[in-house]
RNA sequence: CGGGAUGUAGCGCAGUCCGGUAGCGCACACGCCUGGGGGGCGUGGGGUCGCAGGUUCAAAUCCUGUCUUCCCGACCA
């Protein structure tokens, strides 16, 4: 037991936190909501922005940089748009400081106050498509494939490291297309390629789904999303792609001229991962020992500890092994500060996260062996010296897939069918996870629901079967099923 | 924005009721011993006690004001 992190038994909020802190990923900076990733919490996030980013590439898009800043109008040239991001805008009004001629200090200077406020960005649609009616005129133009990777502002009123943070890094993906099937087609694309993203490198199952027009994104006709489940049993919305018809294009007078030379208003996307899956890969697979990372994501995959302390014999076996390691593409460290002891190395390894331990002693060389120790499982096995790279490189492969199938078990044990409220909230209040329920499809219901349990509906599963049943609340008649559940 | 807490060394806390010039654990620095799962002993450095006023010979402690952070609500792709 970790004499450093509070249980998940004992608060699971608390110990997400002392995760966060203990495995130096992140802390609380002096800005209200706003937190500091450090140096490892950063790492692990570019090596998620470097994978996210050659599937974008190979899917034909492109990187590209607007302002941070947006003109306030053009937030309300959409109008749901605007609804749905007013509340929560930092806004610039000044633009200079002053000294203070009262006292102490500086203060804004009441002469310096702009023509027009401008407004942090907390998604760039608008600035992007007041942009993208200069680059298209014609059929020709189009497609227009562009991702950004930046940070944006959403003040929210309560914020939590990584999952929801004032200021948050993400990528925002804004498509252009001449027709409404080639965007929704591109909308499903970039969710598969989320989807696959999360199980293939964080070891995240995913559900893919439709959200219903109540957690639709403001100003999209149809929200794609992925949804996870977190060790506690919550949702966690981990991305999400929108199709968001001819809505911008509309509003920012985005049009083309198509084959026949008719003018039309252009189709278009976004879609978005966010700083945010760092929280969800610490909830899918960490223990009350530290964070567990799935091996294709860690900064480092494994970690060599000298037992006792280095010394020359001990040296020259590291670096034939590191070497080894090396030459297969594997990520491995030396752990040889003579000042901290094994044992203090092991916790700390652990709290990091780090998949693979390998401990080379006296009595392991003498035997021409060393100790491999798995973090997922705690495993510990004497491995001969010789073709030990082969050993890892297969180890690291089984243990991402060991992640993978561990929290897809945990996931598929928490969907649960239910008929009617009762079971529904006894459900909710009891194991928790996804409940699979009847809904008739109205908003109201929806609501309803959500007042008297906590409990939204996260997404239509794409793959829904039709299914033939009456809503829990309201007994109305439903065609299929969709999957509630408490959220981050 | 309502209700409740909180603020003392980098971190976690005691001291506040009953005023007398600040302490513990961890961390840090140095030394010696130790060494296959978070070592031991010793020495040492580090604090305008959230901020601003006030009472007093004397304020971390009492009074007034103010701010911060956290929790519960409200709010929230």
């Amino acid at each position: 037991m970790s004499k450093v992190i509070t249980s998940r038994a004992e608060d699971y909020s608390k110990w997400y936190n002392d995760i966060v802190k203990r495995a130096n990923m992140a802390d609380h900076s002096a800005v209200r909501g706003c937190m500091v990733i450090k140096p490892y919490g950063f790492a692990i996030w570019e090596n998620m922005r470097d994978q996210l980013d050659a599937m974008f590439k190979e899917t034909g898009h492109v990187n590209a940089s607007f302002p941070l800043f947006i003109p306030k109008s053009f937030l309300s040239k959409e109008a749901k748009h605007v609804d749905g991001f007013a509340k929560e805008c930092a806004v610039v009004t000044h633009h200079r400081l002053m000294n203070n001629p009262d006292g102490e200090g500086i203060v804004v200077d009441p002469d310096a106050k702009l023509e027009e406020e401008l407004i942090v960005r907390p998604t760039s649609e608008t600035i992007i498509w007041n942009t993208y009616r200069d680059w298209i005129q014609s059929y020709r133009d189009l497609p227009l494939l562009i991702n950004q990777w930046a940070n944006v502002v959403r003040w929210e009123m309560k914020t939590r490291l990584f999952l929801r943070t004032a200021e948050f890094h993400w990528q925002e993906g804004h498509t252009a297309h001449a027709t409404s099937q080639e965007a929704v087609d591109e909308t499903v694309q970039m969710l598969n390629v989320y989807a696959t993203f999360a199980e293939e490198y964080m070891a995240m199952p995913v559900i893919k789904g439709v959200k219903t027009a109540n957690e639709r994104f403001a100003g999209a006709e149809d929200t794609y999303t992925i949804e996870a489940l977190m060790q506690d049993a919550k949702a966690l919305q981990a991305g999400t792609s929108h199709f968001l018809g001819q809505n911008f294009a509309k509003a920012f007078d985005v049009k083309f001229a198509n084959e026949n030379n008719k003018e039309e208003y252009v189709w278009a996307t976004s879609w978005g991962v966010s700083t945010r899956l760092i929280g969800g890969l610490i909830m899918t697979h960490s223990d009350d020992e530290g964070l567990v990372l799935p091996p294709k994501l860690a900064p480092t995959q494994v970690m060599i500890i000298p037992v006792p302390k280095p010394d020359e014999t001990i040296n020259a076996a590291v670096d034939k092994v590191m070497a080894a390691l090396k030459a297969k593409g594997i990520r491995v460290k030396y752990d040889d500060d003579p000042k901290k002891r094994p044992g203090f190395k092991f916790a700390e390894h652990e709290m990091h996260g780090i998949p693979v331990r390998i401990a080379i002693g006296k009595r392991d060389l003498e035997k021409n062996v060393v100790e491999v120790a798995r973090r997922d499982t705690k495993e510990k096995t004497s491995v001969p010296m010789d073709g030990i790279d082969d050993y890892i490189e297969q180890l690291l492969v089984t243990i991402q897939q060991n992640l993978f199938d561990t929290a897809a078990k945990y996931r598929d044990e928490h969907i649960t069918k239910v008929e009617n409220m009762e079971e529904f909230k006894s459900v909710l209040d009891g194991k928790g996870g996804f409940i699979s329920a009847h809904w008739d499809g109205t908003s109201e219901t929806e609501l309803k629901i959500k007042e008297m349990t906590k409990a939204t509906i996260r997404c239509i599963p794409l793959d829904n079967p039709k299914e033939d049943g009456q809503c829990v609340l309201t007994g109305n008649p439903s065609t299929q099923r969709v999957l509630f559940a408490k959220a981050y």
